[in-house]
DNA sequence: ATCATTTACCCCCTTTAGGGGGATTTTACA
DNA sequence: TGTAAAATCCCCCTAAAGGGGGTAAATGAT
């Protein structure tokens, strides 16, 4: 018997796949550091245990059958505000990363991370860290990088640049010292060159790019 | 002598500190996989010879005297484009990480990075992943969580994320099955809360407040 | 030296958005 | 069940943005 229960990292898995979800478990129980309070095939079923077993750290699959896992997190966190959730995804190069990340996951991990490392991760969660498998971090850093293929000319960058703070045209020309009519030709090019007609959907559309 | 040299991996250090320069390149030489192919005390200095030693990973100082890190970085990537770069700093929770991010470093790392971690870090980004400190990545998910403090009401903000699409008011109207004018009275809410007089101008705020 | 691109400027006109006032009805919650 | 907040809709008017056409100097690459 662990003498060290206060120290455990109470844990919990939701996991639709019963063979990944034992494998978790088992692995975990076997860690003297681990303790599993509960392993849920679903979201729902998870929710109504949550409470009761208040675990530090919960692995949350994001594809699950019926409640989404994105959709349960703001779920999770309503009941449990300070647990720490580390998503598990097959699929690194997906939206839901971006949603779960603006959702409030405490870490994202691809399933092939090894076990060593996942239980490396969970500990830095609780240490207050991030976690994040290289996979994720390398989309991470791909979704900040500009695009190099912008067809915007630099001025013509520099001035959706200010529309993006939000600047008017006479703004606009007043800081980069042209005249109004040219900083309303550029825009009228960058609207052609993108293929919308407004303001805030040139920026939707150069932002989707990562041409600003 | 090592008979697999074409296996090193060829690094490269820049960093003012002598101390800590000279400790990364003893303890990655001290290292049967890595080679150091040189170590310098300014951007400028490095520049100089990139071409001639073609390192496969350059560790990069964020806070350098002269030419700053994230500025070297483009610099660098114009020599050596499939170059990685990892970037070393002491301040995790500064603005320059997403500097760096967006100039297309290959990782993050904090100086309190354990020297083992940073050599398994440099291994993540040969093999295509991406690396980041514990510290890093929470920073990263920080700035992709949505602000729960928001002043908007949901409907206000499910507007605002319609005008961020580029939606015009009729549009919004339409997917909304609401009138024209109510969502010009919402737009106009919106204004007033955020204190700005325009669609971009609210987006720019909202985007930094992370309320959308 | 030349051709394409970029940058800059001008006019007329239409559409959309924004500022100011309202009012009414849900909805949430104490 | 009463009240506040949110959501809905209406009017008049002005300011800003967008669509169409155009010209011309500077820049850059071949």
């Amino acid at each position: 018997m662990n003498t060290n229960l206060y120290q455990l990292i109470n844990c919990c898995i939701i996991e639709d796949d019963e063979v990944i979800r034992n494998g978790y478990v088992s692995l975990l129980s076997a860690d003297e550091d681990f303790f599993v309070s509960g392993d849920y095939a679903s979201a729902e079923a998870a929710l109504e245990q949550l409470d009761r077993i208040r675990p530090d750290v919960i692995l949350l699959d994001i594809q699950l059958p019926g409640m989404r896992g994105v959709d349960a997190l703001p779920a999770i966190r309503k009941i449990l505000p300070g647990v720490h959730i580390i998503m598990l995804t097959v699929h690194e190069s997906d939206d839901l990363v971006f949603t779960a990340l603006k959702n409030g996951a405490s870490g994202y991990l691809t399933k092939n991370t090894s076990f060593n490392k996942i239980k490396e991760h969970i500990r830095d969660v609780i240490r207050g860290g991030g976690a994040m498998s290289t996979e994720i971090a390398l989309q991470v850093m791909k979704y900040f990088q500009k695009n190099q293929h912008s067809p915007l000319t630099k001025r013509e960058t520099e001035i959706l640049e200010c529309v993006a703070e939000g600047k008017s045209r006479s703004k606009i020309a007043q800081e980069l010292f042209i005249d109004q009519e040219t900083v309303k030709s550029h825009i009228k090019n960058i609207y052609h060159k993108l293929d919308v007609n407004s303001r805030a959907e040139a920026l939707s559309v150069a932002r989707k790019s990562r041409f600003i």
